[in-house]
DNA sequence: CTTGACTCTCCGCTAACCGGAGGTTTTATA
DNA sequence: TATAAAACCTCCGGTTAGCGGAGAGTCAAG
């Protein structure tokens, strides 16, 4: 029988730690004295926190630890624990791989370049959105306030049901310079009957899409467009599917280009 | 200017989040309501918060992102703040890839054997150690009670200075089965002066050992060395120095030799 | 004017402990 | 044997990056 400090110098875990696994019921004393509260440890106990302690260096949380050593699994049991946690070590894995990699890539891009990037992308997540739209094929870049002048004035009347920011979807696949395939949409929150040629529809939700903002005249959007594809590619991914600006901040909210505000999505796939 | 929900629906951050950027002055609103104590966003916020999240998700912890946007750092700054973070996430990286691997020899095993395996390996440290110890040559495994008589009748008048069980170290750098060097060993708290042949001296400290219980007479013993060097194969350490045998619970302590517990301890390396 | 959606603050919870305060008990020394 | 040091106890608070909920106040639409 050993004290608690004792055992903790046997065993080379901390005396607080052999607390705490008293408390959770991991290992408790073999004798508690009832009236000053002190621990007892014996040697006998030494070979189950070895185990515990093994355990937990392969990964398992202390609850699992508990399932395993409590509770006799059949062998059965013990290896599909153990598979799953195999998988639930791969997943991480391969995510710490992944920002390994992205951390690499910023280093060198900070070498190349002398500085930070100026675009920061995210990965997230797009839920489906119903959107008030207008789709045509513009002849040039320059004409898509055509659009905005067939949907903006019906909205007047219709501001109480504006549900985010106006957006565009470019559903060419691929640049061109003239005939651009366009859809100017404004989400909203309730179907209202609309005239021609607006329609009502439900934007898919992505499930990965790359983001990045981009701050400025839209002269200049084609420099965060190029700042993601390079992104897009030093880190693996691939376009899928039409992209969408998101006008965040624009002419109708400030005179001043430079303080434009707009949001990139592109939706990609892991190559 | 946004009111936080529809902030959060914009940036994809959850309420719970912005509130907590705010609390730790990562993000804070534009505006506060001085009354109502509602916090207002504006869409300048957004590249900010895109900037905080990409951080996050290279793996850099809120209070790194903290300083890294606040004070402006220099390009270098940057940079050695990243090269730091790839080395701690190349660490992590490997410990991982280790667990798993240890997890799949697991595996192995479990699919080969049918069962859990008995011994549980456990890496430590050992912290040097003062201890009075009489070393020989022994002719056979049988006659180490040679050598323990030589050190115990002393120890009966100094049982205070005792500072643990007592040990052996097998010098022996290979299994042999007769003159076998052997050191046994008794670790003490105090020096005192001690007859002929004990001397006191200081184990060194070792970096890493395999720590494996063996539970049963010692005639058993060579069945936990078997389990270690296998595990040593199997998980990529080689020896590296004299093993040591800690008595735990020996013929002292029970007269059945089944509840004998015997640590064995493995100096090793990665190979 | 009411209702429902939104927002506020505050509290507790997560995992696996660590550190310390304040109070006993044991042990070693004088 | 007295006392001081070491060891031990319990309880509390802290760590990350928020989540969930309670209870109360605020805002917008009908």
């Amino acid at each position: 029988m050993f004290k608690i400090g004792d055992f903790s110098r046997l065993s080379f875990v901390t005396v607080k730690t052999l607390h705490y696994y008293d408390e959770i019921g991991l290992l408790k004393p073999v004798k508690v004295d009832r009236f000053t509260g002190y621990r007892y440890y014996s040697a006998e106990q030494l070979p189950r926190l070895n185990y515990i302690v093994s355990l937990k260096n392969l990964g398992l949380s202390l609850e699992e630890v508990g399932t395993l050593i409590n509770n006799s699994l059949t062998t059965h049991q013990m290896r599909d624990l153990f598979v799953l946690k195999r998988a639930e070590l791969q997943q991480r894995l391969s995510e710490e791989r992944r920002r390994l990699e992205q951390v690499e890539k910023l280093l060198d891009q900070i070498e190349k370049e002398g500085k930070m990037p100026e675009y920061q992308v995210v990965i997230k997540e797009l839920p489906s959105m119903k959107v008030a739209s207008v789709r045509g094929t513009v002849p040039t870049y320059g004409d898509i306030p055509i659009l905005w002048d067939k949907i903006c004035p019906v909205f007047e009347k219709h501001m109480s049901i504006i549900a985010g920011p106006p957006l565009a979807i470019y559903h060419d696949m691929e640049y061109r310079e003239k005939d651009v395939d366009i859809e100017v949409a404004i989400p909203i929150s309730t179907t209202v009957p609309l005239p021609d040629p607006i329609k009502v529809s439900d934007l898919t939700a992505e499930a990965k899409v790359a983001s990045m903002i981009h701050r400025g005249p839209y002269e200049k959007l084609h420099e965060a467009y190029q700042a993601m594809m390079a992104w897009c590619e030093t880190n693996g991914y691939e376009m899928a599917g039409p992209d969408r600006e998101v006008y965040l901040t624009g002419p109708n909210d400030t005179q001043d280009p430079v303080n434009y505000l707009t949001e990139l999505q592109q939706p990609v796939k892991k190559v």
